[in-house]
DNA sequence: CCGCTGTTCTCAACGATTGTCAACAACGTG
DNA sequence: CACGTTGTTGACAATCGTTGAGAACAGCGG
């Protein structure tokens, strides 16, 4: 986790630089992203931005969100849990999904490892590797519900097999 | 190992196995699934379905489609593209999808690889293992003209590939 | 033939996201 | 500080993929 908090400056220059207007708004969603929710949803953001400026709308959370994934400051990620996230760690990195509350965590993974035959690729030329590592996460292995019937799930989404 | 074509048969006893009847429209989607769509989004197999029985109705290839899945006999895949599609392949393996026309290549892994560390994992307990690769496939980058715009006028999945 | 039960069909609703559009606030430059 | 350009907001409508709710229906046992 190298990219932890910027400093207003960085931003400042983040927005200048495009030359993109350093509002209240920007300046709000970005820190909310960088200091709290790292693979946040623009739901999330709004709720959270809403507590320090409660007339934020929910339209700017994503228009910025939107112009920041389009300047390369954050990444837009689908993790199949219904909603994008977006993520402020700009490094190689993969991720682990908790299938159970949707928590969203970083790994590291030496993608080095994942090379793939050229016969085998016939051409396709990859640009990127996403990985997700589905599974449940300590908390919720913690607090298992013992009374959840084994009813095989019908309607559950990307229901993946063993 | 290619799972092709399944028979009638065992067609038949993949419904009757579980309690669901053998209705024609299961049979035309089962069939439509493995004889040609391989990782076929609902839209795709309804549209094929369609042409051999008019009155298909999209519904009912996405109930069928959830029960299949359900039952494991096909797979429900988020491969970020918008909607989900449904892998006939139970084999473990992963996916080359192509950015530009969306189509969509099984790749098989040595998920061997993809050790991580149990330090890392932190009491996250790992089910599953998507990986995506995505980039341009033969096709696309043989013609790349720009004069075209990339929308697949037919079927999202093109050819299994040249 | 009647009614039961599982299926399918039609249509409407949903969640996430974007478009529009008008009124208004405010950033950044000079 | 004034001004012009941008950005924000609010109030919806619209889109896409998907699902819910019932009604209509088909096949089987009685």
């Amino acid at each position: 986790m190298v990219d932890s908090v910027k400093s207003p400056d960085e931003l400042t220059d983040i927005f200048r630089a495009r030359g993109l207007k350093v509002t209240p708004q920007r300046q709000l969603i970005f820190r909310v992203l960088h200091d709290e929710l790292r693979h946040a949803t623009a739901e999330a953001v709004h709720a959270r931005a809403s507590r320090d400026m409660p007339t934020m709308s929910l339209r700017t959370v994503y228009q910025t969100l939107n112009d920041l994934a389009a300047m390369g400051e954050i990444v837009q990620l689908d993790l199949g849990t219904g909603s994008s996230r977006f993520d402020t760690n700009l490094d190689a990195h993969q991720h682990l999904v908790c299938a159970e509350c949707g928590s969203v965590r970083d790994i590291v993974v030496d993608s080095a490892d994942i090379e793939l035959a050229e016969a085998t690729l016939e051409g396709f030329a990859v640009s990127s590797t996403d990985i997700v590592f589905r599974g449940r996460c300590a908390s919720c292995a913690a607090g298992a519900r013992s009374d959840v019937p084994s009813t095989p799930p019908l309607s559950e989404e990307t229901a993946t097999h063993a």
